[in-house]
This record gives C-alpha cells, structure tokens and sequence, in this order.
DNA sequence: ATTTTATTTCGATAAACATCGAACGGTTCA
DNA sequence: TGAACCGTTCGATGTTTATCGAAATAAAAT
C-alpha cells in the first residue's frame, strides 16, 4: 500500500461520522445498505451524508451499485485490512524496516 | 481501544508530516530522537515540528523525556499495534462483531 | 549573572473540512 | 408525460487544522 494511500484511508476513518457510516456498512455486510437507510440510522441529512460517503468512496473503503432507484453501499472490508498491515509492517510497527538505530548516545 | 481514542490515533497518522515524524523515531527505535534532530531530518521549522509533535503525544503515539536541554522524542509502537487491533477486531473488518446481517433484499 | 542552546508557546494567516438547505438529475410508476 | 422518490451537487457558512516568525521558557556553559 503506498503511503499517500494509506494516509487517504486514515483520513476518512479518522472522523467519528464517516467512521460510524463505515462501521454501519461493517454490520450490514456483505449485502450493503441504500444510503436513504444509512441516513435513517445515523440520523443525517442526506448532503451530509452524499459527502462522507463520496470520501470514503475516494479512499477506497466502500463502493456503490444502483438498484432501480437506490444506491447500495457497502464497506470494503480488505481495504482496512490493507491499512492495518500498512500500520504494522510498511509504516509503523516493531517490524518496520530499519529498526534498531541508536541517534541519542548515552556517554 | 476507545472509539474516540483510535480517531485520535487515525488522524494524527492521518496527515503526511506527522507520519513522516512518527515513522522516523520509528527508524531510531529504541532510544529516540531530539526535537531539533527531527526538525533537521524534516527540514521543518521548530514551530511546526513542536506542533505536530504535540498531536502525536496527544494521540499517545510517541512520549518525550527530557536530556539536558533537548527532549527526546520516541514512538510508542504498541499505539500502533493497538490501532490495527482495533481495525481488524472492534471495528471495521470481517471478524468485526455483527457482520453478516441482510437489509437490501433481492425479492 | 549573562549568554548560548534547545524547544515551546503565542499570534496571525491561509487553507482545508464539515454541515446542511435548496435546487437538480436520474428512475420508477401511474 | 408528469408526479413521486432517492440521492447527488451546489453554494453559503462556520469550524478546525496547518504553517511559521517572533517572543518566551528552560537548562547549561561561561
């Protein structure tokens, strides 16, 4: 996963309505769910929600198919497991390459 | 892991300069980093590096003590872990509770 | 005590983001 | 074809975030 990924992902989890919307999708996978019913839920107007859910759409973490006239959400649920291994391997972790170099020096 | 605290944690990563931070006092794990070395490495200016390290303290991602006249900076890599935890267990994976539901319907 | 070094806090500014009513664009059904 | 429905885009507004020079603080050296 390249880094500006990955900082996209962290982005659009990294705000308590998206990530709501998100973990909404979570529980209704794999089928998905209107937007209209997502609104419902979360108990938002519809051009707050039309935009998050455009972010998460960017960033990769949910897609979208037409049904007659609803639009049918649902999570990627790979995606996170894509930034999970990016925070643990590539990026972050104890496992990140290069670790172990010492700058400090104690004398 | 809180819900609020993991938002905390995705939106300190969540920005290019700060993971670029973190992920140098990965690099230099164990011991750590002076501000005024990661500043050079950076090339930022010590008034946005002191601000951006504030928000990775705040978000519980790197701790400083203090030597001498410098602060060394260090990353929390169990932050880290936790934060991955979070996405692959609490929050938004398959093995995220309550997954599997229906609610669009084929007919 | 004063100066030097390392870093933070302050304050101002610009840019990005979130919210949401109103207008608009497809899709279905009569 | 036109009314009803579902959802998006537009546009205006307020809020939060990022940047960074200058002033302040804290520790060490002279």
């Amino acid at each position: 996963m390249e880094k500006a990924d990955a900082i996209e992902a962290l982005a659009a989890l990294a705000q308590e309505t998206r990530l709501d919307i998100f973990r909404t999708l979570v529980e209704y996978r794999p089928s998905g769910l209107p937007a209209g019913q997502i609104a419902q839920l979360l108990e938002l107007p519809g051009a707050t929600l039309s935009f998050h859910l455009n972010q998460l759409k960017q960033a990769g973490l949910i897609q979208s198919i037409r049904q007659g006239r609803s639009l049918i959400y649902s999570a990627n649920t790979d995606a996170v497991d894509a930034l999970a291994d990016f925070l643990r391997e590539d990026c972050c972790s104890k496992s990140a390459a290069g670790a172990g170099e010492a700058a400090v020096g104690g004398r």
